[in-house]
DNA sequence: GCAATAGTGTCTATAAGACACTATCAT
DNA sequence: ATGATAGTGTCTTATAGACACTATTGC
């Protein structure tokens, strides 16, 4: 045995209480798109929404509580999470980002367990799925608003769906992450709208013809042109039909001096 | 006894394999600030340097490590973050930020080990006097570069600096960051340095004129001005005097389709 | 006076902001 | 034709970017 394996041999991992568990929790993120019934064409009513699974046993028993589970020793942080969410949606892909630690002591009565959470973008049709197919868990979702100020919510969630809230309100000003909540052809209007659902303080009148008319912004959008470079539109939420565009992979540097 | 008391006596913390420790580990950074020896009165030289600690121990004896310590029941991660720091350059207040969880399966020998990085920035004066004081243990300043790509790191150490040095390029972009490495009064050139030694990419030829001259930057900025509101300048970086600036509490926010 | 850094004048191109106007198309 | 949304014309003001110029001051 050599000085490293005496060494190790020597290291007693179990010499200090450790943590009871290490779970991810999941904010999953949708955007609701529910038609609006008028005479003519017009575009959904979205909403953003948050799915929450009401608690069956103790601790918190009956209140909601954001999907999630313990890490095995075997599996990153990250990859918990990426296994809660195929396990709660199906869905193997999608936005899956990292949010933070939550470590507060006695945030859960269980024992010393400190959370990490994620949040997750997911299409609106694989949370209907999921919330019809599943009996055994009662599954909500609600509106983001409502989540925060009016459910009864189990732990620290409440907080923590607050900071999901509030980095997806950075991400969809500071990033292309809108393009999670869009189709991979979109129109300017639709664009708008997804922005203006998560940030409502969002306000640009001048929307469609900034973001056309300006060389910086221009690089991170793109027109959608059919094989023979003819551009294409769609008249699906209005009469007169509107360009395409799609996101290129530009990812614009920002700053607060330039 | 209850119902929820039975419950709760039922559960127990233990029936899983649970983490071996959740660790706070600090990237502890600094920008040092060298005189230049020259005829006339100029800028410092600037250099963005990273405190690290030589291991003694196994596992990675003898590589250079970030500072830090496992977290303790009674407190949060943050807080062990913070008493880390504390106890590692005397220093109460000072930037300490969250900057992820590091998981890898195998990530430290030890065990099934957690870590939980920050990054804090330090005044250059206070861990000189941290690396002069401790003889206990050897403690290392490095260039960031330096660290980076030539030094021997125990554990993910490069990975979790490597994200550090991202953050706060991007930090010192997009808030109002810089004022950690500045005194509170600053010329702009000093301004216009520190940005460019933490992004060398930050070229910005007309810089004065764009933060005097342009309304929506203008707001990050306040001339300093006496009692009789006579604008402050100083010459203690050039021959002529320099206008001298504060920064306001203005948190501009930024957007990509602005 | 010279050298070194701070800061301005000035010109052109681009972008923002406002608002009225035209275009397209389902009904 | 009407009404609804898409998109343009046009004018004013603000900002960007370049580069030569002036200002201040230690040596």
């Amino acid at each position: 045995m050599n000085e490293e394996e005496k060494e190790q041999e020597n290291y007693n991992a179990k010499k200090y209480r450790t943590p009871d568990g290490v779970p991810a929790d999941i904010v999953m993120l949708t955007l609701t798109k529910r038609e609006r019934k008028t005479v003519t064409k017009t575009l959904p009513i979205r909403e953003l929404k948050v799915m929450l699974i009401r608690r069956k046993s103790w601790p918190y028993a009956g209140m909601w509580a954001l999907p999630g589970g313990f890490c095995q020793e075997s599996e990153s942080i990250y990859g918990a999470a990426k296994r809660e969410l195929k396990e709660e949606t199906g869905v193997d892909g999608g936005h899956l980002e990292y949010l933070g630690v939550y470590s507060t002591p006695g945030r859960d009565p269980r024992g010393w367990i400190i959370s990490n959470a994620f949040f997750a973008l997911v299409e609106e049709s694989t949370l209907e799925q999921r919330q019809a197919a599943d009996d055994a868990e009662e599954v909500g979702m609600f509106g983001i608003h409502e989540a925060l100020d009016q459910l009864e919510l189990a732990f620290d969630h409440r907080e923590i769906i607050r900071d999901a809230y509030v980095r997806i309100q950075q991400k969809m000003l500071q990033t292309t992450i809108a393009k999670q909540f869009l189709p991979k052809h979109f129109t300017l209007s639709e664009l708008y709208q997804v922005i203006q659902t998560v940030v409502p303080e969002f306000k640009e009148p001048n929307f469609i013809r900034k973001i056309t008319s300006t060389r910086s912004r221009q690089g991170i959008l793109e027109e959608v042109r059919d094989e023979m470079g003819k551009k294409l539109s769609s008249n699906q939420y209005s009469q007169r039909s509107a360009q395409l565009y799609m996101f290129t992979d530009e990812i614009p540097l920002l700053s607060i001096y330039t």
